[in-house]
RNA sequence: GGGCAGGUAGCUCAGUUGGUACGAGCGUCCGCCUGAAAAGCGGAAGGUCGGCGGUUCGACCCCGCCCCUGCCCA
């Protein structure tokens, strides 16, 4: 095998099952967590620490400061670059992560055209105050394959779209494509529904018991609430919320596990599309 | 014991001057996703409108009694 990739709902195990896959193959973690991206962002992410990855290579943790927006376009040129990395030293790169689109960014090497921050802003100008629908309409004339694929309420997939058309003439919205390669393993981690729900709130609790209010109030002096990628991560937007005395710590931490519920379901939504994925029950632990 | 407010979807609440519940948000379920994705978005399922009786052609909306909740007065 050259590459395999672990991937499932958060809060399933997959940082484990990697660590133990890793010693059993010679390989070395490549991480595919947009928010584990993240200098300073530990126990919210559950980043795995130093001793749990008992001297296995992670790579991509702690890239980036939370005031940096993150860009896949940029996550990809340092994941792939970490993969034949890891590969020319004759090892066997794991890629771990439930960000879906991170995942596969790296093992189908998406064709990724990147962003124009000035254009990027002006649209989102427009769509602030034209609205959704006007947008979608110039969209209809620019490229209408996008503009079907596109719903007209959904302004952030619209401006985005946009973008691309006017660096590259056209959206072309297509399906993603999944190779077969015989090279490549992806490995789907998956619990029941009632288990999932009940590791998400024993997270959750455990993040309260180790100090993520605090590692939030240290981010916020270091810009979290500036973040644009950063402050929306499950878990830090609702306690930058309570810090701002929006909403009580009780209520921060159930919609911490609400929210990061109704996440796990679409992960699941997302990963279910794809028929490569061998998909395997939870080990215990 | 008396007064007031309220009992409508799993939750919080709208609403109908009596004519098939127009519901909303949240939750739940299902799905989308070409990249700011732990984000963004779409669809669906859920209601004997507290109970019983009465008035009426017809009541969730009117009347009576009862039950429950909260507040106030004794």
């Amino acid at each position: 095998m050259s590459v395999v990739a672990v991937v499932g709902a958060t809060a399933v195990g997959k940082s484990e099952y990697a660590v133990n896959l890793a010693l059993e193959v010679d390989g070395e973690v490549v991480n595919a967590d947009s928010m584990q991206l993240y200098r300073g962002m530990d126990i919210g992410t559950a980043k795995l620490t130093e001793a749990e990855r008992r001297g296995v290579p992670h790579h991509l943790l702690d890239i980036w400061p939370v005031t940096r927006t993150a860009t896949l376009a940029e996550y990809q040129q340092r994941a792939l670059a970490a993969v034949d990395d890891v590969l020319g030293r004759g090892k066997v790169p794991i890629v771990v992560g439930g960000s879906g689109m991170y995942v596969h960014s790296v093992i189908d090497r998406w064709d990724i055209p990147g962003t124009d921050p000035d254009l990027r802003a002006e649209l989102e100008h427009e769509l602030a105050t034209l609205g959704p629908e006007a947008m979608h309409q110039r969209l209809a004339k620019a490229d209408p394959a996008a503009a079907i694929a596109i719903l007209p309420t959904n302004g952030r997939r619209i401006v985005r779209a946009l973008e691309v058309v006017a660096m590259r003439g056209s959206f072309s919205a297509q399906l993603p494509s999944f190779d077969p390669n015989p090279d490549l393993r992806i490995i789907g981690l998956r619990a029941s529904r009632d288990e999932l729900d009940a590791r998400i709130e024993q997270r959750v609790d455990r993040m309260w018991e180790r100090g993520f209010v605090d590692e939030v109030r240290r981010l916020e002096a270091e810009g979290l609430r500036q973040g644009l990628t950063a402050s929306r991560a499950l878990g830090y937007a609702q306690v930058l919320a309570y810090l701002a005395g929006e909403c009580t710590e009780e209520q921060a931490r159930e919609d911490t596990i609400r929210a990061t519920r109704r996440f796990a379901r679409r992960q699941e939504s997302w990963f279910n599309r794809d028929p490569r994925i061998e998909w395997t029950g939870t080990p215990l632990g």
